[in-house]
DNA sequence: ACAAAAGTGTTTGATATACACCCATGT
DNA sequence: ACATGGGTGTATATCAAACACTTTTGT
């Protein structure tokens, strides 16, 4: 919780360096232990969620800020980011509204004002993200997808179209590299594509037809030290991968 | 072209109603004798061509923002919009801060700041359209999708991502019902398919393929009067098709 | 009668689905 | 030795692509 004093400041600098109007709301995802993963603020007590979001400075590009608030949340850099959709409806600021309303006058209230936002989906490798709360939370952690609490504002909202837009993408994009450590076996990379999908699938059939994609390259020597059979493993061949990244799968006509 | 005081006028009015920072870019697709056509307006005095596009006012959605903008350049209410992607590159913003430069410091100038586009795509039927130019134009006219001449700013890139998307569209939803009249042939059918994909599909592949998709109704009556065979007329099955909207064809896993 | 447009059907190959068997390893 | 996870293969159905024939109509 700011102080009177803090919120002035911040607003000062906010009004002095952000675009008015615009903020961004990102959807983190990641996987561990075959559970996909999302990453989410909570308030200072109080039992409000929310996701990792934040302003433009004025001569910032979009895009740009969307990876410097994902920096400043993971520890990570150029992060693999997917615009999915501006949320725009004026009601959707309701909580910037009232937020502090107490205390500053709406005039000089920076978050008081009408507020777009722009979503992105990130996809990133579970164990390089250090999670960071920001300014106005007091943690930031790993949610299990099939787990997410109650949100803030129009947060669920932002959140669902970013799962949609992340399943429409695993039909004509391959997916895994962003998520995935840099060697995984196959059953490992099958369960992210259940978690995403939310439904299993075969294990042969799957491998055939990922192998189809070519993007994979196997290992000479298979996984040792676990139970049973050695699964191998595999790394993602990234001239294949960017290829198909841009080219996409089927196409459908 | 305007005046100074009409210029200082629109700036004021502009100020007080729209919100800064913020336009939308729509490309209106239609669909008239076997071609894909584009809305496009063109300003005074110069060959250079643009996208429909305005403002969104400082308590209204974005998407009716859409809407009332291509209302006033279509006549049309109630147009299928979908928006899909937010250009938001500081220096896209270069014709603004250029346009009328020499009329108004830029302090004064609201066009002179920064500006966030949101890209929508329309689909409309070509006969209820009125093109209407704007304030800016002299003209307001449809463009064959092939001959589409050179662009302002980057209305270049929103175009050509536009038509990205609604090629994607294709490949998951049906697409004829916004763009085709009430009734149509078969052939008449495939040949929007074809221009919006920039290929030759197969007359008789095409039809069984759209047909298994169950959304189009065949009349009882051939259409008469042309030479040759008389072809069916067929016309969407609206209930079917909004099924198809949401659940989308295929799916790929 | 014939050219051009449109309707209908068949053959073939590719891809997806479903399912069965074998192999390796820790207990 | 056996349960479990993992690798590999095969039959079948389903779908897409390629292609041929017939029907209608104006000239």
């Amino acid at each position: 919780m700011l102080t009177k004093q803090e919120l002035i400041k911040y607003c000062n600098d906010a009004r002095q360096n952000y675009l008015d109007h615009v903020s961004i709301d990102c959807v983190v995802f990641g996987f561990h232990e075959g559970q996909m993963k999302v990453l989410l603020l909570k308030t200072h007590h109080e039992e409000k969620w929310y996701l990792p979001g934040g302003f433009v400075l004025k001569e910032e590009p979009i895009e740009m800020a969307a990876n410097r608030i994902l920096m400043e949340r993971t520890g990570l850099d150029k992060i693999f980011l997917q615009q999915f959709h501006v949320f725009g409806d004026p009601d959707r600021s309701k909580f910037h509204n009232d937020l502090y309303k107490d205390m500053l006058p709406t005039q000089e209230n920076w978050f008081a004002g009408r507020f777009l936002s722009i979503g992105y989906y990130a996809l990133v490798d579970f164990f390089e993200v250090t999670p960071q709360p920001d300014q106005f939370s007091e943690s930031c952690t790993w949610r299990d997808l099939d787990d997410v609490p109650e949100l803030q504002l129009d947060h669920e909202l932002i959140f669902k179209t970013a799962l949609d837009a992340l399943r429409l993408q695993l039909n004509y994009q391959p997916i895994g590299y962003n998520l995935m450590p840099k060697e995984f076996t196959m059953p490992e990379l099958q369960k992210l594509y259940e978690t995403i999908l939310d439904k299993k699938l075969d294990r042969r059939n799957f491998q055939r037809r990922i192998l189809a994609f070519g993007i994979l390259n196997r290992a000479e020597q298979p996984r040792k030290g676990g139970a049973h059979k050695a699964p191998y493993l595999y790394s993602f061949d990234l001239e294949n991968y960017r290829h198909a990244l841009t080219e996409g799968f089927k196409g459908g006509w």
